[in-house]
RNA sequence: GGCCCCGUAGCUCAGGGGAUAGAGCGACCGCCUCCUAAGCGGUAGGUCACAGGUUCGAAUCCUGUCGGGGCCGCCA
């Protein structure tokens, strides 16, 4: 059902019939053959570049190529016209019928439609939020948030096994901040004066977790050393915080799969078997690194480490593993994990992590490289920042102060929905300005509103048919007389229509959820166009005064409809039927 | 100093080997007795930061330069 790749075979299958019959060399490689819509519509319907690409590997001259292989696609019952152009295009014009025979199919297979097999399967792994559970999630998490759960349905609708992931942080010194804060709040919870002292968590979401720990321990803990208390009270408000963050992630719209545990590699002999795994293929040694050039901190002194040979794999420098006191960096449970992942048997591995992160990628993506014998891709999406804006003001915000704006002032404020779409409308290596004037507008400057004008549009056209006694069902729609869609604006809608499964792998293959999002922009923008002509145009309208013309009409609104829900479903937003 | 990301219309951004580079906003001109004008059509606006290179073809890939941001020993 994807147009693009149905005449793509045929493409390829009239290249191999031509070197069959020794027209053409065999051997070639016919990967960058391509069939895409033309940017200009007057090339026609679609373009290939086949002839340009194959004429130096078949030392040919292309424009004789192209006119060969036209001459055959023409012969083909779905092809109306193919002709050469420039330096070798070959540009495709479709039977309306092909193009009219797409709006059933779309309406049988529903929300399916645009499903592809592009990932064979593959076990891939999306670990995404990964937030410390040291407080509730604030908007610079929603963004990651958001982008994984959008890639992870994406990569599922793409024919992906996905698994989502969150990566605990609970094994840090960042667990302990947490609980020395808890801490005092438990204090607080007993009459005492809390000293958030500097460095501590200062936000007011942790006096709960006092009161929780004063209802569990009573007065216990009070006036007794850190020795005493810290074990338990860092066990206990991670979970709590881990509970919140859930409950968080919940009111956005995401599920988790899998939650893996930092601490959980300590102790087990996870974090050892992993250096082993690298030790055993001579990538650890003992050595003193360089001091960073140009930037020598003072209290920089040599020091004997044990050290990843990540430049191996492309680092720039290799990494300790551990620190000159023997006890594991950072690092070391990073690699952990990541074995684990890797002999979990994933193919695939995607990490989405804050921009500030980007020193980290390449010595992960060497880890993974090298636990895996190059088996497993790691790519990492970089999320770059959210600035909040309201009313033309930046709202500051600051961690320290206890000012940052939490995901769930966010979704309290906007709703969920709107927060998933507008973290999609950039690019994730683009800083996303979120303004809350904005993003509440219902006029086509807010992608959100628009698109789902555009469906509740749809869905009033149907609902007023529906009451002129016309049968609406898809499977009635379906089997209407599409050859009654012979408007050129008809015929566009289709064809933008038939972009979708293409957009779909494009998207998939490169990782980018966001383009689901412009797409379904542009979708709603044909279907507005189309909408509008009609006050010009009355034979454009969707409901007609005959049942067969207003079936087949609304059947390709319908279908845009369908393909608005599949591409909203992935983004995680609910279309919305009417507009209030 | 090194590494990563970014630089495309006045503004905000898509496009990331293919033909004459797109959208929204802003500006200007039009369109409601008719399914939601919460919308649509049109006009104006570009040395795709710059310079080389690869290629039949470069905004796109490579190298360098300039500008903006981020990261940079044992912190997480």
């Amino acid at each position: 059902m994807n147009l693009f790749s149905e005449i793509r075979a045929l493409v390829i299958a009239q290249i191999e019939a031509m070197v069959a019959e020794g027209a053409l060399p065999s051997g070639l490689d016919l990967s960058n053959v391509a069939v895409e819509p033309p940017r200009d519509p007057a090339h026609g319907d679609m373009a290939t570049n086949a002839a340009m690409v194959l004429a130096k590997p078949a030392g040919q001259q292309p424009r004789p190529l192209a006119e060969a292989l036209a001459a055959r696609l023409a012969a083909d019952g779905r092809i109306a016209e193919a002709g050469v152009a420039g330096p070798g295009f070959l540009n495709l014009r479709l039977k309306p019928g092909v193009w009219q025979g797409l709006v059933g199919a779309v309406l049988a297979a529903g929300t399916d439609y645009g499903r592809s097999t592009l990932g064979a399967g593959k076990r891939v792994n999306v670990e995404f939020v990964s937030a410390n559970p040291t407080g509730p999630m604030h908007v610079a998490h929603a963004r990651g948030a958001v982008v994984g759960d959008a890639l992870a349905a994406l990569l599922a609708f793409a024919g992906w096994d996905v698994t989502r992931e969150y990566y605990i942080n609970d094994g840090g010194a960042q667990v302990d901040v947490l609980a020395r804060s808890a801490y005092e709040r438990y204090r607080e919870a007993h009459g005492l004066e809390p000293e958030i002292r500097e460095g501590l968590y200062p936000g007011d979401y942790l006096i709960p977790v006092g009161e929780a720990l004063k209802a569990k321990y009573g007065p216990s803990l009070l006036d007794k050393g850190e020795e005493v208390w810290l074990a338990e009270v860092r066990d206990f408000a991670t979970d709590l915080m881990m509970a919140v963050i859930r409950e968080d992630l919940a009111a956005l719209g995401v599920r988790m799969d899998v939650y893996s545990s930092e601490k959980a590699l300590y102790g087990t002999g996870k974090i050892e078997a992993a250096i082993n795994a690298l030790r055993d293929k001579g990538l650890i040694y003992e050595g003193v690194l360089e001091p960073p050039k140009g930037k020598t901190p003072d209290d920089w002194e040599p020091r004997e480490q044990t050290l990843f040979r990540s430049t191996a794999f492309g680092d720039d420098v290799d990494r300790p593993v551990k620190k000159s006191d023997g006890s594991w960096t950072y690092f070391a449970p990073d690699i952990a994990y990541h074995y684990d992942k890797v002999t979990r048997g994933f193919d695939e591995l995607i990490n989405i992590f804050g921009a500030d992160h980007s020193g980290y990628v390449k010595r992960l993506k060497a880890v993974v490289s090298a636990l895996s014998e190059n088996r497993v891709t790691l790519d990492i999406k970089l999320i770059q920042l959210v600035k909040l804006l309201k009313g033309g003001e930046i709202v500051k915000m600051s961690k320290r102060a206890g000012t940052f704006v939490t995901l769930r002032d966010l979704i309290d404020e906007v709703g969920a929905d709107v927060v998933r779409f507008v973290m999609l409308t950039r690019k994730n290596d683009m800083a996303l300005d979120f303004d809350f004037d904005k993003v509440l507008e219902q006029s086509k400057d807010n992608p959100v509103f628009y698109v789902q004008y555009a469906n509740a549009r749809i869905n009033s056209v149907l609902r007023k048919a529906r009451e002129a006694g016309i049968a609406m069902d898809d499977a009635t729609l379906a089997a209407a007389d599409m050859g009654l869609l012979s408007h050129p604006a008809e015929i566009a809608m289709i064809q933008k229509i038939a972009e979708w499964p293409r957009l779909v792998e494009i998207a998939a293959k490169g990782n980018e959820a966001h383009r689901v999002a412009f797409y379904l922009y542009e979708l709603a923008s044909e279907l507005h166009g189309l909408w509008n002509r009609g006050n010009d145009e009355p034979s454009l309208r969707f409901i007609q005064d005959e049942k067969a013309t207003t079936q087949a009409k609304i059947a390709l609104a319908r279908a845009v409809g369908v393909v608005i829900a599949s591409g909203l479903a992935i983004l995680g937003v609910t279309p919305v039927e009417e507009m209030r």
